[in-house]
DNA sequence: CATGAATGAGCCTTCATTCAT
DNA sequence: TATGAATGAAGGCTCATTCAT
């Protein structure tokens, strides 16, 4: 058994590999320049190889996000459960989003090839579905917090604004914000710290709601230590 | 000289015919589909023509962003300059967003693809500058506009936040907001009128932050009215 | 206009070039040897411009067959106008394809492979038809002419030989004779004119069906002379 | 010797698992689709395993050739000891050709594709001597029919038909026959049962030939009973 | 100016074969 | 002996770009 395991951690490892270096081309210089005999060449095994783990370029290109995909879910998940009030479960989903673009920052950049590109609907049905039910997920955590706060007696939405336009807005945000950080013009604008502007901006936004606690009656930066260390503990010693 | 610019008009004409046919090319089906042959057969003149007008594929995809970009960077000047309190201009960027998208409901798409391949780098200078300008030149309006009400007194930002965060935040709601608005997930959220839901999220935001006005002080509608009849007259009639 | 046809006359006789190279490599080394890259090294142009002639490599090897068997049953047609009875016609069936066949000695072997292959499945829907309707016109010749010597009382078949089944047989003979022409263990046979082989058992069973008027009762080779002369003459002086 | 006797009989019916699938690939989808990756999956064994029977692409197809040549020139070789006349026993080769085609309908797509590309010339020597001999002696058991006749004076060809030419003539007949049996345009002829079409022409072929006893004068419905029981009663059995 | 034939690098993918385990 | 991971040559095909007419 020891011999087997060793074979099959190595191709494990290798799928790793391929999908880092995929990655890093796609994420630098785009779809167009994500070329099969590149990824071969570069983890210098052979194409048929590359071809043994994945069925096609769109089935690669799928695996990428996938697989960051998941783990985000898998931490909004755990936020979700945190025990406390609603906006403090909100809070947890903003930091498990700066955790997570921090740990793998080039994911945003690869959400969007595959989104505009025509790529999800060459890529295997199962690979479709997982990435699906990925965001699926995530939005409907962020969705059922909003809405335990409504019910909870923390959030009165006005008359137009639904608990879902309230959850597109918030992804809106996220989305573009993470999708833009990099874009010329507004490396110009000097920010410091974008991700933390976003942070505060949707912290002002939900205050502007009237999301109970506001920021004015509670210590959110005890409660964000508090999750950073009893939710995302793993998340935090590996960004040191 | 009738004959020149007869020929002027229909090299122009020509030209925005390219351009209107590949930006369905390549929202339709993506950069890769998009083809120097295909537009060829569809416009119904040469290969050679097409090159005569625009000196790449990539130099071809630059040009589409940067002529609803130009008209955009227009639109958000005009807005800019309505006579009223600060928060009423921004009610005008954000009408004028609105406008846009409703004129050019492609755009974001197009957008995306310039901004993720390395599309933009291998276009001509000078188109670059074009489209970075007009990017630019949008950001500094709402950037603006928010230093404007701090100066005013209509707008007191917390310590953290900075202008130039506040802007980034909003137009990264926007950014993304447009880039999702049809994607599967999203779909599935069942919002009637997403740009309507980032209006008024938008609008939460900026109360939440108490930039005065606040929507429960003004009539904000009846400001929407007259910058439309005003300052957007001829995009709104080209709407009807 | 001399410009024009020149560059056209080019064009037409680079289709020619590309079907004689590709039709050998067929023939001599069989479908997968046949190589669109091998053809443009060939034939010394690019891939492209070989693909500006054919638009797959299964619409190529169609072409090949086509094109020899729209002349075969050209020559069918004409010995099917042949004003004698319905056996003399036949007869110039017979010469046609003796012709033919020196003509294009590899057609054989070309249509064997369209045949067994998917090959046909792939070509284009023009090319097939194109081929189909070349064999049926073929086919219904030889038809027609079994069912006019019936009808002018010069062929009785058994009851279980409809004429539509006799044109199988003689076209059984025909294909089969020229596919195996040089196999291998046929050549050991040491047969001096296979084609004359062919031709005289088929004239034997003509015999044997009683087709007036029988080979002992008329002078088939005068007939056969008169055909070449006033059907077949440019056919003829091209083989000498 | 009762373990190792079993070993070897599961090779044995291992090879022949994967001739049968293998053959049934070739016939279905043709050459270019049979492939040793689909063979080995099909059939649940490695790769490896079908390399230890087979050392080649090439040495496989010639296999399923050979095998079933094989099996016919048997049938030949039976057909041709039957006590009776010349005829009586060419009847017999005829009626072992029908029950051939009957129990392996496929090989006439197989030996097409051997024939063709050029597969043969890079398969062993042994195969394809084997092959070939197969081949010789079924032309030759004919060829030998022919000749007995002659001597028996029971056949009298005339001059330009050598019997060689003569078995080339029914080689080509039933060769064509059956390459041609599914072909489109033949369909369309409509024939009931095309390989009793082809039987009826040969029979009167022979009969043109003056080939003793004509049909006539003998009843070879009883012949081909007689035969059908003494000669072919396995081969019979296993088709009903 | 307009044309479109010609180019050829490059892409994705397949598959027969080998060989360490 | 059986396995199947690894190989890499080769294949069909596309397309941005050039340039003679």
């Amino acid at each position: 058994m020891g011999t087997l395991s060793r074979k099959q951690r190595e191709i494990k490892e290798r799928e790793a590999l391929i999908l880092d270096v995929a990655t890093r081309m796609l994420v630098e210089n785009g779809y167009l320049e994500l070329s099969m005999d590149r990824i071969a060449e570069q983890i210098e095994y052979s194409k048929g190889t590359v071809y043994q783990h994945f069925s096609s370029k769109e089935d690669l290109v799928s695996a990428i996000v996938a697989r960051t995909m998941e783990t985000r879910a898998d931490m909004f998940s755990r936020a979700a459960v945190y025990p406390g009030r609603a906006r403090e479960r909100m809070l947890g989903i903003g930091l498990a989003s700066r955790l997570f673009i921090q740990l793998y920052p080039y994911h945003f950049k690869a959400e969007q090839v595959v989104r505009i590109d025509s790529i999800m609907g060459k890529a295997g049905e199962n690979r479709r579905r997982r990435i699906e039910g990925c965001e699926r997920r995530c939005i409907q955590i962020v969705c059922g917090i909003i809405r335990d706060a409504i019910e909870q007696g923390d959030l009165t939405l006005p008359d137009e604004l639904t608990p879902e336009a309230l959850t597109f807005s918030l992804w809106s945000m996220h989305f573009g914000g993470y999708a833009l950080m990099d874009s010329d013009p507004l490396q110009e604008l000097g920010i410091d710290d974008p991700p933390y502007a976003l942070y505060r901006s949707i912290m002002a936004l939900l205050d502007g709601l009237g999301f109970a606690p506001l920021t004015s009656a509670w210590d959110y930066e005890a409660t964000q230590e508090k999750i950073r260390r009893e939710v995302f503990a793993s998340e935090c010693s590996r960004l040191n």
